[in-house]
DNA sequence: CGACACAGTCGAAGCGCTTCGACGACTATG
DNA sequence: CATAGTCGTCGAAGCGCTTCGACTGTGTCG
């Protein structure tokens, strides 16, 4: 193992001045700087992490707590997680994979053993446990003793956002968008399929608050809205299927959360001979890639998963730096119209 | 920030008895013990990694090398993570999170630096430039100088094993399993649906093993096998199919390999009038989710994600233990029979 | 032309932990 | 009863790095 002191040794200066030219903390003349970069390189000197950090108190590294489950959205949970590791490594982080499973206790472990210099969360509940841990110094409104603020960003939003930085899609502008879609078209009955009844009992923000954008400028615009959970897949969707055109049978609109309940959700139509788009259009909130592979391409809101993971990582570094606070950035949806919806039928 | 030194000047005990509480390396009377647990506890200690990692020589952290192409499996590459990084966990582990993207770099990069312990490498192709750098010292062939071993477990099998440890479906006896099942069957024209062209142009090893064990069975067994590569989707999967049922009109048995081809594949048969399991057989190779959910439950060889997670790590943590030396691990094929598997129709 | 700023370098302290050797107090052994 | 061994504890020496203050030599200004 090579040392900063056999470079030293090497280039003939002291191990204070290889440090420097390092970091660039103080000025180093371009003649010795070249001469130690020599060495490094020839004796293919990498620092030692953990003197680093015992030394500097920065680990270059940020904590990224993924979710346990894997009942939904994987694909773009993967996305984020890759987005913000390569986005991290730009930045000269690394990232540290935690799980959801221990909870508040991988907060603190991570925070005070200096294990990582910030997190990134993914999954938020609207009323997250781990949110007090992470919660900056609000006026009067100290944490408990011993624990001390971890510089985080949330990728999603919670219901109390005070002293926190959150990133997200603007959910419910994107059901707003999704229903001025329909609407537009002349839909007047509209169901939404949407995620898992797990995810809703969890109260988990973006589903609510997609349910939410939905409603209001549904009612706004005088439509009729049915939201049923479903829990993806073929037969489950199939079921909530028959229970929309059960009660309401004028359904022209769709609106699809659940993105494992988009190809069933075709094909139940196919067979029941309703055409997309002639007869029913489908809007979906889904990876860009569900859409365009789908068996109707579909108009569809894209989760831009990528997006989120390299701001949530950029907050963070910034956080970490000393610059920008808290803020809660919210992505505007975007809408691509693709196959899968037209003008609604004309009525009976 | 809790130090050591605090919680033994807490306990009335020396900082090393505190360490030795801690690591158990040597005995401690109980009432020593039991103080400066009591002191731990009270005062919310979690030691420092930095300065842990650089007295011991040894951070407690895993590094994780997921590619960086999101283009397959990613369901199952997720699962394999998260199982990763829990299984780490209960042997004390932290999981860091690498991407494909600096390849053999990042593994100089974090082995030099001490930044892992040892590594777990997905996604590994048959002859992988990061091999060299992982291999053990194997006898009169000496690593390039200044290159030290890291341990390292590969999940997936590359061309040459030696001096490596490797954990992996086995995929050659999965090809057989799905091969033996069809035929049992009574099917003699089988077309195999394997994954996107560009996975097989890198060499991945699981596609060619697959691919080398339908053959060979197949072979053995007097079928009539076809393969087709198929990027997946829905209109790649149409292309694919109708030029299988050109070449082969007699075909009634499928082999599935790419899990985007899976729901594709089963509406164009709808639609085409084949009638699955009655007209043809259709067996996947996905994860067991993605085969119940199907529109036809299918007849399935499991990808074992989560095992396969945890056996590398099992295995990792043995070899940074000392305990264990190289090895291949192969996991047997499961083949669990559904609804989209049935006897070959009646020749006409 | 002396005082002063500043760039460029060094030495040393110290980050919080592990671990080695030492040492006193006991217990077993012949 | 002397000797060796064992158990439990301590002190001190680092691990490899960052960083602070000090020092030297050069250029600048009044």
């Amino acid at each position: 193992m090579v040392t900063l002191a056999e470079v030293a040794q090497h280039a003939r200066v002291s191990a204070s001045t290889v440090s420097y030219v390092l970091s660039g903390k103080r000025s180093i003349s371009a003649g010795t700087r070249e001469r130690v970069e020599h060495s490094i390189r020839e004796l293919g000197y990498h620092p030692n992490a953990g003197a680093r950090a015992l030394a500097s108190n920065r680990s270059n590294i940020i904590a990224l707590m993924v979710p346990l489950r894997t009942d939904m959205y994987v694909p773009v949970m993967m996305e984020i997680a890759i987005a913000v590791a390569t986005t991290a490594r730009t930045h000269g982080y690394d990232v540290l994979l935690l799980t959801g499973e221990e909870g508040p206790d991988a907060v603190r472990r991570v925070t005070s053993s200096g294990l990582a210099d910030g997190m990134i969360l993914m999954d938020v509940e609207l009323d997250d446990e781990r949110l007090p841990l992470l919660r900056g110094g609000v006026a009067g409104q100290g944490r408990p003793v011993g624990e001390q603020e971890q510089p985080a960003v949330l990728i999603g939003l919670p219901s109390d956002t005070t002293g926190l930085t959150c990133v997200d899609l603007d959910f419910r502008a994107t059901g707003a968008l999704c229903v001025d879609h329909l609407a537009a078209l002349g839909h007047r009955d509209v169901a939404v399929i949407g995620e898992a009844p797990a995810v809703y009992e969890r109260h988990t923000g973006f589903a609510e608050r997609t349910l939410q954008g939905l409603r209001s400028r549904g009612g706004e615009l005088g439509l009729r809205l049915l939201h049923r959970p479903c829990a993806g897949g073929y037969d489950a969707t199939a079921v909530t299927l028959a229970r929309i055109l059960d009660e309401r049978p004028d359904t022209t609109g769709f609106v699809v959360q659940n993105e494992s309940a988009v190809e069933p959700l075709l094909a139940l139509l196919r067979q029941r001979g309703r055409a997309v788009p002639e007869d029913v259009s489908v809007v979906a909130i889904c990876p860009e890639q569900v859409a365009v592979q789908a068996s109707v391409a579909l108009t569809s809101v894209a989760l831009p998963a990528q997006e989120m993971g390299r701001r949530a990582v950029d907050h963070l570094v910034a956080k970490l730096e000393g610059r920008g606070g808290d803020e809660v950035v919210l992505l505007a949806p975007e809408l691509t119209i693709r196959a899968s919806s037209g003008p609604a039928p004309a009525r009976p």
